[in-house]
DNA sequence: ACTGATTGTGCGATAAACGCACATATTTGC
DNA sequence: GCAAATATGTGCGTTTATCGCACAATCAGT
């Protein structure tokens, strides 16, 4: 089982490590391109120390610069790559994800919970049944390994939340602001929490355009042996939801399925 | 244009950034999970500072731990995810990828050239027509994006170095050992210059097994309106290579249509 | 060309990381 | 089962690498 341990510190941490990665982590979907006064205060240093990290990460690689600004060069991709190849979770969901979008012509997603958002580690069948005009506006298209995205206004997120326990959820939940994202998202806590109940019950859940226009997903939960959930999985499916009772009826057969045969593997 | 600033060193760089992901680093495809005393060695410092180094980034929650070894977490994909959806390069390939693998039930990758290697910026299609047996087996089918492989090896790699200018090409080649892959793998520098002859007059390159036996693919260069190749597409293709020009006249003409449409994006 | 703003950089002070050394834990051998 | 050997966790003084200041240089605007 694998144990995080996010809340020890020591007297001695290496800070300087901290502010390099927090420059690199600078660089996020809003802003992609920073210049050394930007980088000072998006990672809460000077700009002389900032622009000396920048000048190292991109003598390292990790960096592209003009002289003057600095955006993420392809070397980045290589800590994905490691974790990708060496995380079992990924190797294992991924060739039922690929057999899941080749049989269904949909789009298929594993994610596992980090904070408050969920972190797509493996997907599929991106782009089926899209005209490329269309594809661009949707949010939902540009989704890739590594996307990040809120956990209470996903299928996905939702799914992994209810099957805390519940002690857990309350101290997730405390103090915490459900932003909406569309007019369908649910962003009151007490809500929140009964809207989880049935998902509990039933182990998947449905998710209506709550995160994006035009965008909904079903999903369930990927457990291990030990019925521990290590992962979600969904199909995201785009278009107006004419009919959530046939969507789960649908869908959800095919997802249990998928969970049923990854069961032993995880 | 992406002017990488590679060879400028300057008397104060931050060293113990370079430490901190050169830890990062340390954890790779062949060793997954490192204990301090490991790290230590990979990464070049003394087994205090190493494990220092891995305290903190499991602080910072980029690695898991169970105490005593650290593997990679989830978050590192928050590097790649920043990347792809910043990066005007894999957010314009990826439609026209999905595209080519609904249309043909095939694997496309589209990479750049990394030092010696290229680093997979988009796919698509991974896993048609395979059975999950035959899958696992095959390293072509672990190709995720950031996945880097040999550039010698590769059809796509090929395209690249052969779109250099001469100088710029001999210069990447000088003292370079061609890995021996597969019986098929060209190790010979002036054979393997020769073979670029016909790539750049032809401007697409077939490998047959080079990388690995049962696999081969077809691959062209993008290019921008300018002419320049800022990267390269090709399609993988897996089971014996029966005949070398029914591949190229089944695949060629797909790929090349696909470049010219990508043309006026980059 | 002058002025105001932004960016590049040498230098000393300071704080942080290093690695030693020792303490503790774990494994191996008998 | 006990002891030796090996591997791992940690406090502390030294060292050296980083910070931020202040000034220089560059650029933009009028």
């Amino acid at each position: 089982m694998s144990t995080s341990t996010p809340v020890i510190a020591k007297p001695d941490l290496i800070a300087g490590m901290a502010k390099g990665l927090a420059v690199l982590e600078s660089f996020d979907t809003e802003r992609q391109r920073l210049n050394a006064t930007l980088a000072a205060q998006r990672a809460g240093l000077s700009r002389a120390a900032a622009r000396r990290h920048l000048l190292t990460l991109a003598y390292l690689g990790y960096l592209e610069t003009d002289g003057s600004y600095f955006w993420l060069s392809p070397k980045v991709l290589r800590f994905s790559g490691s974790y990708l190849s060496s995380a079992r979770l990924p190797r294992t969901l991924q060739p039922t994800l690929n057999r899941l979008a080749s049989q269904n012509r949909a789009s298929f997603s594993a994610v596992v919970l980090d904070g408050d958002e969920v972190v797509i580690v493996a997907n599929s069948g991106q782009g089926f049944d899209l005209a490329p005009a269309a594809a661009t506006r949707l949010l939902a298209y540009g989704l890739h390994l590594g996307a990040r995205l809120p956990a209470h206004a996903t299928s996905t997120g939702r799914v992994l939340l209810a099957d805390k326990p519940k002690a857990e959820l309350s101290g997730w939940l405390k103090g915490r602001r459900l932003a909406r994202l569309t007019a369908h998202t649910v962003t009151r806590i007490s809500v929140f929490r009964a809207l989880l109940e049935p998902v509990r019950a039933d182990d998947y859940c449905l998710a209506i355009e709550e995160h994006e226009i035009g965008v909904h997903a079903v999903a369930v939960a990927l457990r291990d042996n030990q019925g521990c959930a290590v992962a979600a999985l969904n199909v995201v499916l785009l278009g107006a939801c004419e009919d959530p009772v046939r969507t789960r009826r649908q869908w959800l057969p095919v997802l249990q399925q998928a969970a049923r045969e990854l069961r032993p593997l995880l």
